[in-house]
DNA sequence: CGTGCCGGGGT
DNA sequence: ACCCCGGCACG
């Protein structure tokens, strides 16, 4: 009850910081207080003073002194010690009073004192401390509860191309006024704004259980102006509002797909932007246009350009560089070629013409074959200029799909004549590829 | 036609 | 694994 209570009084100016409770129902006192103060409450417990309110100037009520009840007028309401100055016509003075000992009615007709005016329960003065301190806590969880979930919810949905303008979405929007207005029930909880929420990534969530529970409100509202960072990718524009959390929606929902080893790691940073947000601006009324749109974008990075992934995040697909030793046709070389030929290039002095070989391959048309090693090699390190896309677009194999193309090296059978076949590679010996003078 | 080498078979 | 060869494609 006190909660319906609070919700609807929620107060338009509010005199008593310390005691929030109080000022609120100072607020309603104005004008409920006096027209209750005479009523026939059945509270009988309620026989002492006032409790809880505050008492405006000139407002009349009674109180004992010397010995007989009399009627006076209230100057001044001393909130920190709860003392009211009071002027009694009849003894033409003024006297203070605990606001316990002071009554809106006559306790000859009405025994009862303001507090039981109002309907509260009769309570020592501790527990109506906590009271207050609980009913400010709860207040103050609901005026700023809009604040926590406005970064999420303010936002287009992922889906969205960025026009803020969501008509539908207004109903959140609702909440970044201040004014619960007439409500009856307290708003919606936190809660039931989680769960309305699309359940896009766990990023997201994360977000939601960290604005809930680990930022205490007020901390956000110290500075006026909430920071959120945006997704730049084209039609998600996800706002999250920690860095982290960008860059892992970033890097699961839009990189994920891309080699990770060769992904540079701050790659991410190009996709989002930092937002921010006036809580002043925001917290207007509904209807001067949508509460979410972001006053202002700050530190806008280069435009995404994101369907070309950028360079770092090319990869060669590795897969094309297949180690694939389809015969172990190395063959043994007549001049003692150790295991480092397939990486080294093998520079025997009878194999003078493998450098032009070697030119000359560069120039030729890739084989369908998978290549060996030492091919990896070659195709790796001398030819960085090549035309990138024959370097990582899968096998564009020329014409034939089946057969390689025939090689412009010359190979064992050529180097050595027929009549020295015993010096072919191994593979010229079995009519393979040559392993030696390689394409 | 010479050459490179794939596919297949034999041991 | 090693060895050989038929046969095809290419220059």
């Amino acid at each position: 009850m006190e909660r319906v209570l609070t919700a609807t009084v929620l107060p338009r100016s509010r005199l008593g910081k310390r005691s929030p409770l109080g000022a609120l129902v100072c607020n309603s006192s104005a004008e409920g207080l006096v027209d209750v103060g005479g009523h026939g409450g059945t509270d009988g417990a309620g026989a002492h003073g006032v409790h809880r309110v505050k008492l405006y100037p000139g407002q009349r009520v009674y109180v004992h002194c010397g010995g007989q009840e009399h009627a006076g007028v209230v100057e001044q309401h001393n909130h920190v010690d709860n003392e009211v100055s009071i002027f009694v016509q009849q003894l033409n003075q003024c006297v203070h009073r605990k606001l316990e000992d002071v009554w809106l009615s006559p306790s000859g007709s009405v025994a009862h004192s303001v507090s039981s005016s109002i309907d509260v329960p009769k309570r020592s003065v501790e527990s109506a401390d906590m009271d207050e301190i609980m009913a400010a806590m709860v207040l103050t969880s609901l005026s700023c509860s809009p604040m926590i979930q406005s970064p999420i919810h303010g936002e287009p949905a992922p889906a969205s191309n960025g026009t803020d303008s969501t008509g539908s979405e207004m109903s959140d929007g609702g909440y970044w006024s201040c004014d619960h207005g007439n409500s009856s029930p307290a708003p919606s909880p936190p809660d039931a704004e989680a769960d309305r929420t699309p359940p896009v990534d766990d990023g997201l969530d994360m977000e939601m259980d960290q604005m809930l529970f680990d930022e205490p409100a007020p901390r956000k509202r110290k500075n006026s102006v909430k920071v959120a960072y945006r997704c730049l990718w084209p039609n998600c524009g996800k706002i999250l509002t920690t860095i982290v959390g960008m860059k892992r929606h970033i890097r699961t929902l839009h990189l994920g797909r891309q080699n990770e080893q060769e992904r540079c790691q701050r790659e991410e940073d190009f996709y989002y932007t930092e937002i921010y947000q006036d809580v002043e601006q925001s917290s207007a009324p509904a209807g001067c246009g949508s509460p979410s749109s972001p006053s202002h974008q700050r530190s806008s990075p280069p435009p995404p350009e994101p369907l070309q992934p950028s360079p770092l995040s090319q990869s060669a697909p590795s897969s094309f560089w297949q180690v694939h030793s389809e015969h172990s046709y190395q063959a043994p070389p007549p001049v003692g070629l150790t295991v480092c030929k397939a990486v080294c290039v093998p520079a025997p002095p009878r194999w003078t013409p493998l450098v032009t070989a070697h030119q000359s391959k560069q120039a030729a048309p890739f084989r369908r074959r998978s290549v060996s090693v030492g091919e990896q090699w070659l195709q790796n390190h001398s030819a960085p200029s090549r035309p990138p896309h024959l370097a990582s677009v899968s096998p564009p194999r020329s014409h034939c799909a089946t057969r390689r193309v025939r090689g412009e090296a010359k190979k064992c059978r050529k180097v050595y004549g027929i009549e020295h076949r015993d010096q072919w590679c191994t593979a010229c010996r079995w009519k393979k590829a040559c392993q030696r003078f390689l394409d």
